[in-house]
DNA sequence: CGACAACTTGAGACGCTTCAAAAAGGGTGG
DNA sequence: CCACCCTTTTTGAAGCGTCTCAAGTTGTCG
């Protein structure tokens, strides 16, 4: 792991803040163990504000493989805003980005069946790989994940993530192989995950 | 429910941006039907950047009942930024705290049983309530959640959520009666949700 | 070639879901 | 004040999705 000093990171819009050159998690877990993975990092994600990292050690980040990254403190954070305002703003917007990808998440975690949650986590992370591929992923995006990583962040055991895997896999939705991640049938794997039938206003819509 | 401009809020710290007079929630659904709350949003809670608010109708916020709230644009909130940083940077703040509510909560829903998730819920909806309480909740805090609104909050059945509920109510944990919610046990309660437990260091520990 | 991590598979147990239906509140109009 | 309706809560019972336990296989690296 390289920890560059945050004035040296060099990147895209943003290049002050975040970053890496692998794939990470941030994750929490329970005394016994269990863990959760919040949401995955990629290549050029922005690190949340990280306010409650030291409030205890039930919430971390985890590197897959290594990386490199920029980290600043709260009050730089601080200055920042006061500095350039239309930077504080951008942290904002990524701010409320990352929660976004939480809260998709948590739709899954606590309302798709499990082959529905792999789905949906394939598509996703398929998507996200996809952007800085060249050709936006024909032949498959790098995919470094273990089962143990999936099933942590989806909330299921790491047998019955293998079996469902396995499951779609055989059904030729989708091949992970080498490293990397294909889909064979996207139309298939949104079906399943419900990707755009999303709906349903809300009864009493406030905004 | 009422809609207050935003320069006519008047309360708190950061008057600006939000608040309510009751609770409300933010959630997603399924084409199907299932639905996820997201979080909880009490009396003085700040509303997040609903930037994709808009993007579907996936995302909703529902009150439970009448509220009175502040809601502003996009180019509003950057016109605040960069009129008055300290406010954009409070308001980065404020977002990254409302994430880790979702965080919290998908800790629970991914990693905890039943049980546990219904007394970490309680103990940590008890404790926001009792903020603004004179008494600091010794008789109780205002509790307008159905058993639906946790239901759908912790990713279980209506069915299961009741009978979870009652079991933890027949031990002498809590009470929830007359739109109140009482914390009998409150050491029981925080033991189930292993609420001070958390720890394990990350493997590889980025930050 | 030995060691360790990741993946795979089978089998049994249990927690939670679904279906079904009744009881308890809460509000409204006659 | 009662009759009615609709929402919320409660309880029982059966089914199944997921978990745990256990072990074997494959892959990787030194």
């Amino acid at each position: 792991m390289t920890d560059i000093p945050c004035n040296q990171c060099p990147l895209r819009a943003l290049p002050l803040f975040t970053l890496f050159s692998c794939w990470a998690s941030r994750f929490k877990t329970l005394s016994d163990g269990r863990r959760q993975i919040l949401n995955f990092l990629l290549p050029g994600d922005f690190i949340g504000v990280q306010q409650k990292m030291t409030e205890a050690s039930a919430h971390g980040v985890e590197a897959l493989s290594d990386v490199s990254l920029c980290t600043f403190q709260r009050d730089a954070l601080w200055a920042l805003h006061r500095a350039a305002p239309s930077i504080g703003f951008d942290i904002t917007w990524l701010a409320a980005h990352e929660e976004s990808l939480v809260d998709d998440n948590l739709l899954s975690v606590g309302r798709r069946s499990a082959e529905e949650r792999i789905a949906t986590l394939l598509i996703l992370l398929f998507k996200r790989a996809a952007v800085v591929m060249p050709q936006g992923g024909v032949d498959g995006v790098p995919f470094p994940l273990t089962q143990q990583h999936i099933a942590d962040g989806l909330g299921l055991s790491l047998v019955h993530t293998n079996k469902t895997l396995r499951k779609l896999e055989r059904r030729g939705l989708h091949r992970i192989e080498g490293g990397r991640l294909y889909l064979r049938d996207t139309r298939a794997l949104v079906r399943l995950a419900d990707l755009y039938g999303d709906g349903k206003p809300s009864p009493r819509p406030l905004i």
